[in-house]
RNA sequence: GGAGGGGUGGCAGAGCGGCCGAAUGCACCGGUCUUGAAAACCGGCGAUACGAAAGUAUCCGUGGGUUCAAAUCCCACCCCCUCCGCCA
């Protein structure tokens, strides 16, 4: 959620920052509805100043054992008007939270400006493409070849883009969720939380997925959401809570399944296991002290990155584009491992900066020392990385000529010691 | 699911419809004392909105209602605790 303060002293910048973003905004309402509740306020407070003073006034008659029956009837008058102004007060307040909820964040000055994906930069590279003396097979077809992954038993008890993991590959699937939540609780200093997979509106509001993108959530009859992502429990952790300056930043890894309907993707990655309906993920969740959150928002991707190096698969990270990014977000890195079948880079993790974001929707708020003063703390939130797509770069760039996949070294100690997966 | 109890400031915990934004204790901040710290003593100490400021208004789980006036009375809902039932 923007500042209204911000809005009201500098429409004009704000609408340029959300024009890069191809967001179309008008913010001329939301600027008429502060104003006429600005306007209304003043009405409303100089009739409840009165409303209180005379009130003292006939509570000192009543005790006194004297008439008041005049001001009580004046008063009266200026309590229905007084409701009135309330009414119109809560009608203008929640229609501008309305506007203000489904507006999106201002990209960061760094961000560089564009259209689409097409206009993401990279930023570096890591690792070499590996080379094969054989046509390299896309991890469906290496996965069913194994035997450990299912693609017509998930369609079968559930729908499609939902995936069944056997022997070794559901072995695999919780070797990768071990290894990096070890590796961020012990190395990168977070603390590992395991959160409820279902979540409330409130929730969901705070991080940003209602109310404008409901239609990407599962709800339950008793209208509780699941989780799309670790960020929303995480980040809602201190929903409503003012932290102490002392504990900042506040550093939380979590592991959790992720369920999104991808409504609109139709026709996108219909096959394999990289665009699915429910899915692993361990998420790194930072909540800091504004000054400090873009130096934040590098080690967070630096700690992402360490996962990929340690497994040795070559990626790429690239700097989201302003009309790319996300609703939440003022900037975002995105991790791209190499992929030999589709010979691209694919998204596995993405890791943003929120700034206040987040944290004026969910007020999350801090006193600081120095100033005794009360403010936004700043969000950040990436993937420390997506499982079921880290499966799948093993299985891609691990794959031998015999249909076999060496395990990365550093997950050998999870798989019991086993070197490769055989048929 | 059934029965009972309860939701007040960072925490604990008072609160006759008007003198309650709210006692008190703890925590916290500043000071005195001390070589330094602790203790003791003195002082300060919620948030939000509007406003340049002075200030004014609002907030006692949430939403409605009664009243000139609600933390306090009424209604609905939510959450927590205890007991019973069911259950991994």
């Amino acid at each position: 959620m923007l500042d209204i303060k911000l809005i009201r002293s500098n429409p004009g910048k704000v609408k340029e920052a959300l024009e890069k973003r191809k967001e179309k905004i008008n913010l001329d309402e939301i600027l008429k509805l502060d104003q006429k509740r600005r306007e209304l306020l003043l009405e409303a407070d100089a009739l409840k100043e009165k409303r209180n003073t005379v009130s003292e006034e006939i509570g000192k008659l009543k005790r006194e054992k004297k008439d008041a029956r005049e001001k009580i009837l004046a008063m009266k008058e200026t309590s229905t008007k007084i409701k009135e102004l309330d009414a119109q007060i809560k009608e203008i307040e929640e229609e501008t939270a309305k506007i203000l909820l489904e507006i999106p964040n201002i990209p960061h000055e760094s961000v560089p400006v564009g259209e689409d994906e097409k206009d993401n930069t990279e930023i570096r590279r890591w690792g070499e493409p590996p080379k094969f003396d054989f046509t390299p097979l896309p991890h469906w077809d290496i996965g069913e070849a194994l035997d450990i992954l299912d693609f017509k038993q998930g369609a079968k008890i559930a729908s499609a883009r939902f995936t069944v993991l056997k022997g070794m590959g559901a072995k695999l699937e919780r070797a990768l969720i071990n290894f990096m939540l070890d590796l961020h609780t012990n190395e990168h200093g977070y603390k590992e939380i395991f959160p409820p997979f279902l979540v409330n509106s409130e929730t969901m509001t705070g991080t940003g997925q209602l109310p404008k993108f409901e239609s990407d959530l599962f709800k339950c009859e008793n209208g509780l959401y699941l989780v799309p992502t670790a960020e929303v429990p995480l980040t809602n952790l201190h929903r409503q809570e003012i932290l102490n300056d002392d504990d900042l930043p506040l550093c939380y890894t979590a592991y959790t399944a992720c369920f999104r309907k991808e409504a609109g993707s139709y026709g996108k990655d219909v096959r394999g296991l990289i665009r699915q309906h429910q899915f692993n993920k361990v998420e790194l969740v930072k909540t800091c002290r504004p000054e400090d959150s873009y130096d934040e928002l590098e080690t967070l991707t630096q700690n992402a990155e360490e996962v990929l190096k340690r497994l040795e698969i070559p990626y790429r990270v690239i700097v989201l584009c302003t009309g790319d990014m996300g609703f939440s977000a003022a900037k975002t890195y995105d991790l791209e491992v190499w992929l030999p079948a589709q010979k691209k880079y694919r998204e596995i993790s993405s890791c943003s900066n929120c700034e206040d974001f987040q944290a004026r929707r969910a007020m999350i708020r801090y006193r600081s020392k120095e100033k005794e003063k009360v403010n936004f703390v700043h969000t950040l939130n990436g993937s420390g990385l997506a499982i079921g797509r880290t499966l799948v770069a093993i299985l891609e760039n691990f794959q031998q000529k015999d249909g076999s996949v060496v395990i990365p070294n550093v997950l050998r100690p999870y798989m019991g010691g086993l070197e490769k997966i055989t048929r």
